[in-house]
DNA sequence: CTGAAAGCGCTTACAG
DNA sequence: CTGAAAGCGCTTACAG
């Protein structure tokens, strides 16, 4: 492999100047440029990052870090596929690469943050599956990491996130279901204890009480965001007193074993049970009858959060005046909400 | 950020020791070492990489190299989050960091390739989706760079590599269509030219030939491995002259859209068409009616990959004899393949 | 067992 | 516009 030292004896000129040269300085005359692209080119030289980094202090890598017990659960399809896409194409305008820092299931998240930042690996970071409480957030805060968090937390107080829209996706779902006369209306959280359960939460709770409608806790169900979790769910409330008509799904996956349970019954989801489930995936995309869901562009979120990370690290100017930002999702009208409850009976 | 240079000065003693303190060597006082490591997690002292990487040459990471494309297609579902889950957990008994390279949609995986050798980001890697001619296997064997292949290829000749059992899942699944009476069986491939379609293919012509049933062209089909390709395969199938009453997949994905283009002329699989499938994947259990396939643990699987990569890098020692390894895969009977032809009428 | 020093491959003030 | 040199943070022969 060749060094800048190769390549400098090849030309007869000193490491500086095909330094400056291959960095694009301006202080360069245009044939010795010239000439030492075409040799950098030929020779296949390109500059050792270790030695970049060390002399630079920076290593024009961002990391995204993600938890593969997490992918393997709430998120396992492809919407870290997605967002990468979409990081990967912004981070390259900047000539920056992305590498994606997965976080086994061995492993305590912190512990392994801590050893990718002391390490140097990158410059920035994405980090998702944020906590209410969240120590990864203090720790690049205090190592001064740029960093955007995909995710809300109360710990940290001015760095960039964005979230998607739990709390607009549970209004709108809640006043969706009301309008159709709805008022046993149940919701299905996961047992972890992200930020985006909570938010959830609270939001359908608020939206119950905008109508009237007191907040039942026997009404919170808890599974795994999958779908056997949804199976789960789907046992719990089959076997209510009190059944209640319509359930409202913190993840979309969940929908499959809800399904699954209720055709044990004999059920269908949008006659006998309204369900309204979170992100229209391609996964959801699938159900039969079509689950009713919200999208978003996956792809133009990871520009996004790349976007919120170049600003924070002050490689490009930003026009928002907001440090975090709410992720709008739009609602896809399927069938399995058709359910309508006739008040007057 | 806490340097090897703060930490011997406030233990008084030189970084040298400091070093071969933290870096287990043998010839340090016990003592010395005692307060060395005490003093490193006080201050949280981590070295840095790029210091360690210039002057080793290694920097205790390993690449895993992925298509974004090719993920958001063909692999959709979290198959590389599982293998990454196995990979990480063999590469941190030798204490690597696993890093993922998602090479973007935009982007030539080759030059992609050559921008993460020459930065000498990783010390080996790991490549998927080969190619029967793969010029990123040129360019690792010519640069010296460990590597393992997920897949089998023509290109090179000698270097480690697993692939799942493709030629064994379609001998297997021809097997058992004529064993029920088929004759007249499809195959449902990518339009992509990746190694693992041509092994399929020519198992499935050599499996025919072995029952004495002559290949037809006609009854190669092509689709995206996905929902939409399986519906497309399903429509090409279904306006035959001379219906297959079999089809076997290349990916289980296809078997959604399959069903679906099924039902809309009110057919259904194992009924009226024996269909079995690819990988018994988290989303093909959850196909009803349930889908023949071929499950495998992609736990061990990532297990495996690290084994073999680690036996080239010199990191550990092993046993097996074979350079190359198939991967076995389980046939899950499911309904999808229950129509038996009575080849009496 | 420990210290002083060289050197990994770069970039960048500093001279000229 | 170019060259010589310093120095980023480590590890490791080499002395002692």
């Amino acid at each position: 492999m060749v060094n800048i030292k190769d390549l400098a004896k090849h030309l007869n000129i000193s490491i500086g100047t095909v330094s400056r040269a291959l960095n694009n300085r301006p202080d360069v005359n245009k044939d010795t440029r010239k000439k030492v692209l075409q040799a950098a080119a030929d020779l296949g030289y390109v500059a050792n990052q270790s030695g970049r980094s060390l002399r630079q202090g920076t290593t024009n890598a961002i990391g995204f870090l993600i938890n593969t017990s997490d992918a393997n659960e709430a998120n396992s399809d492809n919407f870290f596929m997605g967002v990468i896409d979409g990081l990967q194409s912004a981070l390259a305008k900047k000539h920056l690469d992305l590498v994606v820092l997965p976080c086994s299931s061995d492993e305590d998240p912190e512990d392994y943050l801590k050893r990718m930042v002391a390490r140097r690996l990158v410059d920035g970071m994405i980090i998702s599956a944020t906590h209410t409480i969240d120590k990864r957030i203090t720790l690049l805060v205090k190592n001064k990491v740029p960093f955007v968090a995909l995710g809300q937390s109360d710990t940290g107080s001015n760095h960039p996130w964005i979230d998607l829209d739990f709390e607009g996706v549970a209004q709108v779902s809640i006043d969706r279901f009301v309008s159709r006369g709805h008022s046993r209306i149940a919701i299905a959280l996961s047992h972890s204890d992200l930020n985006l359960g909570r938010l959830f939460l609270n939001s359908y709770k608020a939206s119950l009480k905008r109508h009237g409608i007191a907040f039942d806790p026997k009404l919170v169900l808890k599974g795994a965001t999958n779908d056997q979790g949804g199976y789960e769910v789907a046992s719990q409330l089959l076997e209510m007193a009190d059944r209640p008509t319509a359930i409202l799904l913190v993840h979309e996956l969940m929908a499959q074993g809800l399904y699954r349970r209720l055709a044990e019954d004999d059920l269908q989801a949008g006659r006998d049970l309204s369900i309204i489930g979170f992100r229209n995936s391609a996964q959801a995309r699938m159900f039969s009858p079509s689950l009713t869901s919200f999208k978003l562009s996956l792809q133009d979120l990871g520009v996004a959060l790349a976007e919120k990370l170049l600003t924070s690290m002050g490689t490009i100017e930003s026009s928002e005046e907001q440090i975090g930002k709410i992720w709008p999702m739009q609602l896809v009208e399927g069938e399995s909400d058709a359910l309508i409850i006739n008040s007057n009976r």
